[in-house]
DNA sequence: GTGGCATAGTTGATGCGTCAACCAAGGGAG
DNA sequence: CTCCCTTGGTTGACGCATCAACTATGCCAC
C-alpha cells in the first residue's frame, strides 16, 4: 500500500517542480534573442571548449548526457543552420566527429553574456551565497540517490 | 560588462540544473507503465478534482498555467485516447468544456500510487523533514522573484 | 444597430526528445 | 578466415511545446 504525501511534502515537491518548469522555459525565453536554443546552447559550450572545437558524436553525448539519438538529431538541425558540421573520422570508419563552425563559435559568444544575465537575474543573485551553497548540496545528494 | 559566475557558483547552478532534467526523465519514465505522460496525468489530476469532472479550457489552462495552444493540442490528444472529451458550453458558445471520462478516471487511479512512490523515491523519501522543507522555501523564494 | 475590440479556442508549422529499427564497421573466438 | 557480438551512428514516426495566424462569439460605445 502506497502513503500519499502530507500536505507540507505535497506543497514542498510542488514548488519545486513547478520552479524547475518555470526555470527552464525562463532560460529558453532569454537565449531566444540570440537565435539559440538551450540544447543548441550547451553543445555549444561543450564544443567550443574542446580541443580543435570537435568532439567524437560518442564523447559529446557523453559530455552531455544525451543518447545517440538525440544527439544525432540536434547536430542535424544545428548543421543544416550552420552552426556544425559533420566530419569522418580517420581511424574508426564508424566514428563522426562533430565540429564547431566559425558562425557556431561566434554564436556562442554573443549568446553568453546575456545567458549568464539569465542565470544570475533568475537564481544566482536572488539567494545569499548560504542560500545558493544549500541548494547545490541538497541537489547533488539528490543526484547522488538516482 | 556581465560578471561570469564563479566556479562555486557554476558549480551549484549546474548541479540544480542537471538535478531537474533528471527529475522530468524519472517521473516520465516512472510514469511510462500505465501508459501516461507527465502532461496527460496533470491534466488528469486538475480533472479529477474539478466539479463534475469537468473545467473550461480557460479554467484548466489557467489551472496548469498552461497557454491556450497547449492545452488544445494536449485535449486533442487525449481525446483521441478516450481519456478525456470536449463539450460545448451553454451560456458561453466559445466556450469548451474539457471532461474526464471514465477511462481517464481509471487511468489516473491506476497511475497514481506509481507515480508517488516514484516522488518518494526520488526526492521526497531522500531528504530529511528539514531539508526537504528547506528545498521548498528555496524554490518558493526563486519563484516569487520571476 | 453597428463598428470595433476583447475573449475563447483551434490549427499548422517547426523544433525538440524518445523509441524502435536499422546499417556498417570493429574485434574477438573457433 | 568466418561467425557473431559489440560499438558508433542514423533514421522515421510520434508525442510534446511554442509561435503565429485564424475563426467565432461576446460585449461595449456610440
Amino acid at each position: 500500500m502506497t502513503t500519499w504525501l502530507s500536505p507540507d511534502q505535497l506543497r514542498d515537491w510542488r514548488s519545486f517542480i513547478t520552479l524547475a518548469e518555470m526555470l527552464e522555459a525562463g532560460l529558453a525565453r532569454d537565449l531566444a534573442p540570440s537565435g539559440l536554443s538551450y540544447p543548441d546552447y550547451v553543445v555549444l559550450v561543450v564544443l567550443s571548449e574542446a580541443p580543435e572545437h570537435r568532439l567524437r558524436m560518442q564523447d559529446l553525448g557523453t559530455a552531455l548526457s544525451w543518447s545517440k539519438s538525440r544527439l544525432s538529431h540536434q547536430i542535424r538541425r544545428m548543421s543544416g543552420r550552420g552552426l556544425a558540421r559533420r566530419e569522418e573520422c580517420s581511424g574508426d570508419a564508424r566514428g563522426v566527429y562533430a565540429v564547431l563552425t566559425p558562425e557556431g563559435l561566434a554564436a556562442i559568444k554573443a549568446a553568453a553574456p546575456a545567458h549568464v544575465e539569465s542565470v544570475r537575474r533568475m537564481v544566482v543573485d536572488v539567494l545569499t551565497p548560504a542560500e545558493l551553497a544549500t541548494l547545490g548540496t541538497l541537489a547533488r545528494k539528490l543526484q547522488s540517490r538516482m
